[in-house]
RNA sequence: GGCCUCGUAGUUCAAUGGAUAGAACGAAAGUUUCCUAAACUUUAAAUACAGGUUCGAUUCCUGUCGAGGCCA
């Protein structure tokens, strides 16, 4: 039997078996159906009988999902870098949850160490000692310039013991600052009241003045973890893993774990000195969120350069016998480059966060005025929908790129409004509601009765735009089974795209067949409704108008 | 040096191993007495290179070149 031969065997016998088909026709090796027209009208009104379109309910299959994200360190304000890994992290959140599962979101403070330290001797070095209340800057910002006060003090100093005839690697081995900082480490470590004082306080700072920006962005978090609560933890499973076997000791008193079987390398979990490693607090942490939230699922939102990192500590936890430790996953995402490269602090180009996003809204605002847009709409209504579509903008740019690769974002030409944009969809959206506002003034009512909708026969960009809605729930499973919110920006990208196409071909309350309007006027309010609901998913708010 | 990503129009991004590689920006031309022109319609423009597997490869494998990352 030849491919066409097997095509129309296979193609008659779905003709008799389902009712839907119309015909099918054979190209190049393809078997296409056609389904009847009356089809699209019956999914059409089943979408919209369907309360919960494209939502799954918790049930028996539904799991405690705990996602970490942003994980920032306590002595830099947030960038570019962090805003791809908070949309990233709170999209994929919305998604699970429509996937029907309990999602937690937790953060983890990186509150210690050096670089909170560099910051703190700097602020001691410091004149003014300025604070957030007497110098009127950002809590973060503020603990930031000291950090980067430290660098230059650090800076001044290896210059002058170069100066004095050093070699660049002795003026650093020399460098007073550095011994400084290890020292104020050390006392933090002990316990030193006057160190622990000042540690509180500028960390109080940060947290201030970061959750400020967690608000503007609409995140709110079921737990923040501090590493200073969990770095000293982990030695009572280090012993446990030892009794097991999982670990081993070397002479020095060191504990490793051989992974070299799984194609790893060997890896430290305590040194001899009985302190622990990075790798130790994740380990200690992981038990941890278990303890607290008994995920059946662990999510990381934490960048590519980690992959190692977390393929050894997912290693070693499967191997410690964790509950779920096969429902570990890291979801790695690639950095977020400049047109000129990495982004550098040391030369000044991170792309501060706020900045960022004050700079959206900004253009958010120029535009709409320059368009004249929202002139019937209250003056403080209007700035929330600058925001909504500068922010809009900023997430669906981020967005729709596979977490998985690196992106290049230029500050000054990125933030586009028109084309495959958070601001087109959006305005497909509001043209929905325009629409749908307009029909309720000339007393029309949206019928979704099956029978109602029969009399009228679809036309192809109808049923095609019917099609796409009737994909929405797939693709929120697949978004969700893949980890990847660029799934969602597609699709809703692509439905804008139909129905504007729709649009501009079709009348809706001006069309003179009343079975048609109505048809229309169901097909606009499903529409809107699943572009809301999509953009919903990415974390983007969709205005009734602009 | 070892390991891990990645290489698609001028630029930024798409494409469960399937049909003529799809958009957007930028470039060129056009559409407004018509439900929002942040829109719509045309045109030009791309799979780094060389092999292999396959009926079929942007996708899988090998090598070369190039970019980035992790480890020492």
């Amino acid at each position: 039997m030849n491919p066409q031969q097997l095509g129309e065997a296979v193609g008659n016998g779905l003709l008799s078996l389902d009712s839907r088909i119309e015909n099918f026709n054979i190209v190049k090796g393809f078997l296409n159906l056609e389904l009847k027209k009356s089809y699209w009208n019956h999914l059409l009104s089943e979408i919209a009988n369907n309360e919960s379109f494209g939502v799954s309910k918790y049930d028996e299959k539904s799991e405690n999902v705990i996602i970490e994200y942003p994980s920032p360190n306590t002595n830099k304000p947030l960038h570019l870098g962090h805003l791809r890994n908070i949309f990233l992290g709170f999209s994929l959140s919305r998604i699970l949850e429509a996937n029907g599962h309990k999602v937690y979101q937790v953060c983890l403070y990186n509150d210690r160490g050096t670089n909170i330290s560099k910051s703190m001797l700097a602020y001691l070095r410091s004149e003014k000692k300025l604070t957030p209340e007497s110098s009127g800057i950002k809590g973060d910002k503020l603990v930031g310039d000291y950090y980067v006060a430290y660098n230059e003090l650090s800076k001044k100093a290896l210059e002058e013991l170069k100066a004095q005839g050093l070699s660049e690697e002795e003026a650093k081995k020399q460098n007073p600052l550095e011994k400084e900082i290890a020292d104020l480490t050390v006392r933090w470590e002990a316990g030193d009241e006057e160190v622990v004082a000042l540690w509180k306080t500028m960390n109080g700072w940060f947290y201030e003045g970061v959750e400020q920006t967690y608000k503007m962005l609409d995140l709110k978090f079921d737990k923040f973890y501090y590493e200073s609560d969990v770095y000293n933890l982990g030695r009572q499973t280090v012993k446990e893993g030892l009794e097991k076997g999982v670990f081993f000791q070397k002479p020095d008193g060191s504990v490793w774990i051989d992974l070299t079987d799984v194609g790893l390398d060997e890896k430290l979990v305590l040194r001899s000195n009985g302190t622990t490693v990075y790798i130790t607090q994740d380990i200690a942490l992981a038990y941890q969120k278990q303890k607290d939230f008994e995920f059946d699922r662990s999510i990381y939102v934490v960048g590519n350069e980690q992959d190692y990192h977390f393929k050894v500590l997912f290693e070693i936890l499967r191997r410690l016998g964790m509950k779920a430790s096969d429902k570990l996953y890291h979801l790695s995402y690639g950095m977020v480059e400049l047109p000129t490269g990495k982004m550098k602090s040391r030369e000044g180009t991170v792309v501060d966060a706020d900045d960022l996003i004050e700079d959206v809204i900004k253009i958010a605002k120029e535009t709409a005025n320059e368009q004249g847009k929202l002139s019937e709409v209250d003056e403080s209504k209007k700035e929330e929908i600058y925001k909504q579509i500068g922010i809009g903008a900023l997430r669906y740019f981020i967005l729709k790129v596979d977490p998985k690769k690196k992106m290049i974002f230029n500050p000054y030409e990125s933030i586009d409004f028109n084309g495959n944009t958070g601001p087109f969809i959006q305005y497909i959206h509001a043209r929905t509601q325009s629409l749908l506002r307009n029909a309720v003034q000339m007393g029309l009512a949206i019928d979704v009765h099956e029978e109602e909708n029969n009399n009228y026969t679809p036309n192809q960009k109808e049923s095609q735009l019917i099609r796409w809605i009737a994909q929405f729930p797939l693709v929120v499973n697949e978004a969700g089974t893949m980890y990847s919110p660029a799934l969602i920006a597609n699709y809703v990208y692509e439905l804008a795209c139909l129905f504007s196409n729709f649009y501009h071909d079709y009348k809706v309350l001006k069309e003179e067949d009343t079975h048609a309007r109505q048809f229309r006027l169901l097909l606009t309010a499903q529409t809107g409704r699943t572009i809301q609901k999509a953009l919903y998913l990415l974390g983007i708010e969709a205005p009734e108008r602009m």
